[in-house]
DNA sequence: TTGTACGCGTTATCAT
DNA sequence: ATGATAACGCGTACAA
């Protein structure tokens, strides 16, 4: 009845700590000690507290006390493509374990372009992200300059480097090519054909697959390059493409959905899969292993590498031991039918 | 020369406006608008603080800009999976043009539990964002009293009611179930199975669909449930329960996922699609087009829908018109071969 | 066009 | 165990 009589500031204003002090009687540092940390409050008065902050409808305000303690609480990740049925599941993962952990996620697209990555990077820092999840080993040197400036725990996923910025969770692309390669020669493939999506990633497992080859005397690679995202009727074209290039064993295909595609052109062509034309993947997606015939591929634990990047993420920032900041999750090449 | 020597505290904290202004010799509110409203200050001057800032790595801190300025810039975006082909690209086009207006994206997974999203959304209203995104229209009364009284701009998406919390973007997944019904009684097929997962909204197509259909007179329509995250495998095993209940001429699938793992199961068992059974599906996923036979099936403007929802929010928080603030998206049944 | 004073809501720090 | 005070870094409002 003190205050001024029929006014109710709380109604236009959202109520603030000092609010659910006033309601319970107490100071606003112990407000927040009994939110933040109840176990330096004694029992009675986090009981207080509680009561006050369920009359108040109080929630707080993470801007205000990220300021104060210059903690956020907030992952930025940064990915190439969110639609992408390779890096959507490790999405999940980091989302998943991340939230377990008290992090909010902030996601952001980079769309394969390395100048748009370092001006996400540097917009995303503005929100003083405790940590970043960047997609890939390649950034430009100012991306470079400003994460190692903000000197800000980053986890770098989907790939592989002995000199990553920081942390780094992936496996090499250039050992899924050179494995592929020795799938091939050791099966009596003789004639690959390859059809190829241009990321750089990508590039890599042809460079291993390639130069395997190679070694073993296979030296005209025809390969038919198709642009992102990956897809369906990418695949189909891309195989009606190669087909009339040359004659052809087996299709290597950077993608299982490129694979997909490129197996239901072969199937309205009349071919036998595989013999008349063998095929191979990557990625081991849901179809590969439920299709008929089952898709030959190469296997990554993407749930994992979203795991594991929270994990060292949030044991980093929270000051626990980090063993190991270089984590080669690996892959596994998955002999089906296709090839 | 003047400051102290030979320290360099800048490298210790990150610089703030204070420290631009100094390297400018203006004060912090002119650097402060010369970075958020240019055509305020003097070209001149402008030129001057993008100097200092480029000499000093300043990087805003947006947790102070907002606690100031009481606008986020941030959207708190709640679905219930993001490994989900339908919201995947909702996501995207979200996450594509929330950015093109200059917010980002603090992205949580519900998890298909009414209380989590509860408990989210006051976690995610401690961010203080500018709006929010939430999936479905079936909420709490918890989370709809935490919003309402939060007065924030809020989007439901993927479903569609008369009495939105605020703005929708979506369709009427009854309307779904009775658009496939009458296609189906209209095709001719008298003997249909489900194969359902168990979720909210396909239970709306459900209802939609077996009223429509008893109302044509059929009325036992035997129907297997299969659990959250609808899979290929899901989808064979769920056809092979369905085939020991009964014979059927159409099998109508709540997913595109599970139709293709049904129609790969009914072919491997020598069943030809359409003239033995035929299926339908439920969004038009990349496959449905180019599987063989292709897939009959229920196509939604999933980008629009994310695409929408950010125009609206990002609307209503400038303050600008908004004229419709209920969409209804709509959707088509493509005909193809499988039905 | 530029500058000054103050408040945004919280936590760190020190005192009690 | 609890409280008082001072940052945290920026934008609003007003003055010049």
């Amino acid at each position: 009845m003190k205050r001024s009589p029929s006014q109710r500031p709380a109604a236009v204003r959202a109520p603030t700590l000092d609010d659910v002090a006033r309601a319970a009687g107490l100071s606003s540092m112990t407000v927040s000690r009994a939110l933040n940390t109840p176990q330096q409050v004694r029992p009675a008065t986090v009981e207080k507290v509680m009561t006050a902050v369920r009359a108040t409808g109080y929630i707080p305000n993470a801007l205000a006390g990220g300021l104060a303690s210059r903690r956020s609480k907030l992952i930025a990740v940064v990915v190439p493509q969110i639609n992408n049925s390779m890096f959507v599941d490790t999405i999940q993962a980091l989302s998943d374990e991340l939230a377990g952990r008290g992090y909010h996620m902030l996601l952001c697209v980079s769309g394969y372009a390395a100048q748009t990555e370092a001006e996400l990077v540097a917009t995303l820092l503005s929100r003083r992200p405790d940590g970043v999840v960047l997609t890939g080993i390649h950034h430009s040197a100012e991306l470079k300059k400003v994460i190692l400036n903000a000197a800000i725990p980053v986890v770098e996923i989907w790939d592989l480097t002995p000199t990553p910025l920081d942390m780094l969770v992936g496996f090499s692309h250039e050992k899924v090519g050179m494995a592929t390669g020795e799938y091939l020669w050791r099966k009596g493939y003789r004639r690959p054909g390859l059809l190829w999506a241009m990321d750089r990633r990508a590039t890599q497992r042809q460079q291993g697959l390639c130069e395997t080859l190679n070694n073993h005397g296979v030296s005209t690679i025809p390969t038919v390059t198709v642009p992102l995202p990956a897809s369906l009727a990418l695949g189909r074209s891309g195989l009606r493409q190669l087909l009339e290039e040359g004659e052809f064993d087996v299709i290597v295909c950077s993608s299982d959905t490129l694979a997909q595609g490129a197996i239901m052109e072969a199937e309205s062509r009349g071919l036998r899969v595989p013999q008349d034309l063998a095929f191979i993947g990557f990625g081991d997606l849901d179809f590969a292993a439920n299709n008929r015939p089952s898709l030959t591929t190469v296997s990554v634990d993407r749930h994992a590498i979203g795991q594991r990047a929270a994990t060292l993420l949030a044991d980093r920032i929270e000051g626990l031991d980090v063993e190991d900041t270089l984590v080669d999750i690996g892959f596994h090449l998955i002999e089906r039918e296709s090839a």
